[in-house]
DNA sequence: CGCCAATATGTTATTTGATAACACGCAAGT
DNA sequence: ACTTGCGTGTTATCAAATAACATATTGGCG
């Protein structure tokens, strides 16, 4: 993911896929869950639950804690944001359209997440898995460190 | 990991590679620290920092959140415990004595964590990471599911 | 349309998880 | 004995998440 890009097109095309998504579903893509999930998507970066609550509750509405978990949950089981546990914080996903599982690249100095999909990765868990004869429901996995460009602007530093 | 063994071989097994550890990097393994390690290890289950200080609570003496916090922070510091990110919990490390990356296998029936060292699974994230041109520096791997025991129970039930 | 049921949101309170800041105590080395 | 560092005690607070109940909105159906 490049660090600059006309971002106001992921964001767009966050929505856009969740419209879609909630219509062909039959769920209901409501102000308050759109209203969230654009503010997810206000950068790459995982955004953490009390934030949004503070933004809701400048843009003049009475906010409250539920009301931004109940948004995320939402968004959440539609696929469209991902829980990063590790930072107790959250994510749009870059394809909602499509069930997955989810890996990411989380740096630790621009704070930007990608979300990667490694079939090499998939087949390496799944075989660790078998090995142990574990049947796998869910999984969090999620590696620290330095992007490409940050790891180049330390090297410069 | 077998359901059935004499857990109190791994408690005592886990002290003394405490003492081992500490005494050879010269950290102190105090008293306060050897109960909660020891506590931390009273089953293979992820066991919660509150959970820990209501025990030591009841033991007698007084117990707040920053000493339960301060001994666990110290025994990761060590690698004699882990955090397991996905349930906010603590977990004894199996292999103290080599620093390593840590993968898990966590049972949502009996919600044993079973630690697991892959090669493949290694390569793969590192294949993953060359691949984004990313730099590592900590992971968090955790694979929930069922263990073959549960899953047998269930199938029988 | 008007009503009902289901879903969504508002509201209050509480639980759980974690840390900051400062005080006190103890142990090892000089 | 002294002091310096480390460990622990204590108080307070912040941060993350949920429970329980009230109200409102929406969509389906008679």
């Amino acid at each position: 993911m490049a660090h600059l890009h006309d971002h106001s097109a992921c964001i767009e095309d966050a929505i856009s896929k969740a419209e879609k998504i909630c219509s062909e579903r039959g769920t209901r893509f409501t102000d308050l869950r759109r209203r969230v999930l654009e503010m997810v998507w206000q950068g790459h970066k995982a955004v953490k639950a009390y934030d949004l609550l503070d933004q809701l509750a400048k843009e003049g509405g009475s906010a409250k804690p539920p009301t931004v978990y109940r948004a995320l949950d939402f968004l959440m089981e539609e696929g469209l944001v991902h829980k990063i546990e590790s930072l107790n914080a959250y994510v749009g996903c870059v394809h909602p359209e499509d069930a997955h599982i989810s890996q990411f690249l989380i740096c630790d100095r621009c704070e930007n997440v990608e979300e990667v999909s490694s079939g090499t990765l998939d087949k390496a868990v799944l075989g660790a898995a078998k090995d142990a004869d574990f049947l796998i429901e869910r999984q969090t996995l999620e590696l620290h460190g330095f992007c490409s460009v940050c790891r180049t602007d330390k090297k410069a530093a």
